[in-house]
DNA sequence: TTATGCACCGATTGCTAG
DNA sequence: CTAGCAATCGGTGCATAA
């Protein structure tokens, strides 16, 4: 069976930069965590990550060839069907912890409870938010919304596809204080800081939902958003983002028929990048 | 005011490379 | 075996539509 969530080596295209053999420091700025807290109880502020977009998607057909469902035709599917679907779903669509779930949701059926109203009619598995169980109708659905430009491979969440596009495009917004060395996800620093380096990384929930502001096209992060869209209009004026941004821009003035920010977190947004 | 969609996030996990 | 990579998915904040 195919490792295909692992693009790493089905993306193994000509011409993508192998990224590995190329030291973080020549990556581009990159983000490093000044929040850390340490055994000896050192605490500073930190941010979080990435905010724009980069790789502009449509709701593309490559996922939508086999055995796509409406809502309302696999909510008249059995676990098992859906399992059996599973196993004959294109490969990058046939995910991981789906396969994984299936098998768990269908052991975990008699334990729902009737705290949470409500419940998947697919799985049976339950939540508290009907909106959260709205989404996680489309883990059942073959329909992915997002296509990475460069390999692909589909996504349900933009921000997914955000980060998955850092694979291709080298940026590490994640840098470790410590060694230097860069990460696509603040787990994954995490993960580092406490195994290599015995150091644990303490936030507040709000602090771990500051943002932190990455230049998608080189990597360099900034702490606001004027400053990243100085940014992008001095480096890279010709970038999709950049486009993406003016185009927004244009749009804002028609609709409201006023002043609009120069660089607004919507302007950023990836289907104001084509998406 | 409520409902909904979008975007961001962390927790978690499977896998590979060394 | 360990460290790191990449992916999935539920929780949540915010903006906007109804």
């Amino acid at each position: 069976m195919p490792r295909v969530f692992l693009v790493k080596k089905t993306s193994s295209t000509s011409g993508k930069k192998k990224w590995n053999e190329i030291p973080d420091c020549a990556r581009g700025d990159i983000y490093t965590p000044v929040c850390i807290f340490t055994h000896h109880g050192h605490e500073e502020c930190e941010h979080s990550p990435a905010e724009l977009p980069i790789c502009p998607s449509t709701p593309q057909s490559k996922t939508t060839q086999t055995h796509t469902q409406s809502h309302s035709s696999t909510a008249q599917l059995s676990c098992s069907a859906m399992q059996e679907l599973s196993s004959h779903r294109p490969p990058f669509i046939c995910s991981k912890n789906k396969m994984a779930n299936a098998n768990n949701e269908a052991l975990n059926v008699s334990q729902t409870t009737s705290d949470s109203p409500f419940s998947c009619p697919i799985c049976k598995k339950t939540f508290s938010l009907g909106r959260v169980m709205k989404r996680h109708l489309r883990t059942h659905s073959d329909l992915k919304r997002y296509s990475c430009e460069y390999c692909g491979k589909g996504f349900n969440d933009a921000f997914d596809l955000k980060r998955h596009v850092r694979t291709h495009t080298g940026v590490r917004p994640f840098k470790c204080t410590v060694c230097e060395k860069a990460f696509t996800q603040r787990c994954s620093l995490e993960a580092h800081l406490k195994k290599v380096h015995g150091v644990f990384q303490q936030y507040a929930y709000k602090e771990r939902r500051d943002k932190l502001y990455v230049c998608e096209e080189c990597g360099l992060t900034a702490q606001t958003h004027d400053s990243l869209c100085s940014h992008i209009q001095v480096k890279h004026p010709n970038s999709k983002i950049a486009k993406a941004k003016s185009k927004n821009r244009r749009r804002k003035a028609q609709d409201r028929g006023g002043s609009v920010s120069p660089c607004s977190p919507h302007s950023l947004s990836d289907a104001d990048a084509g998406v």
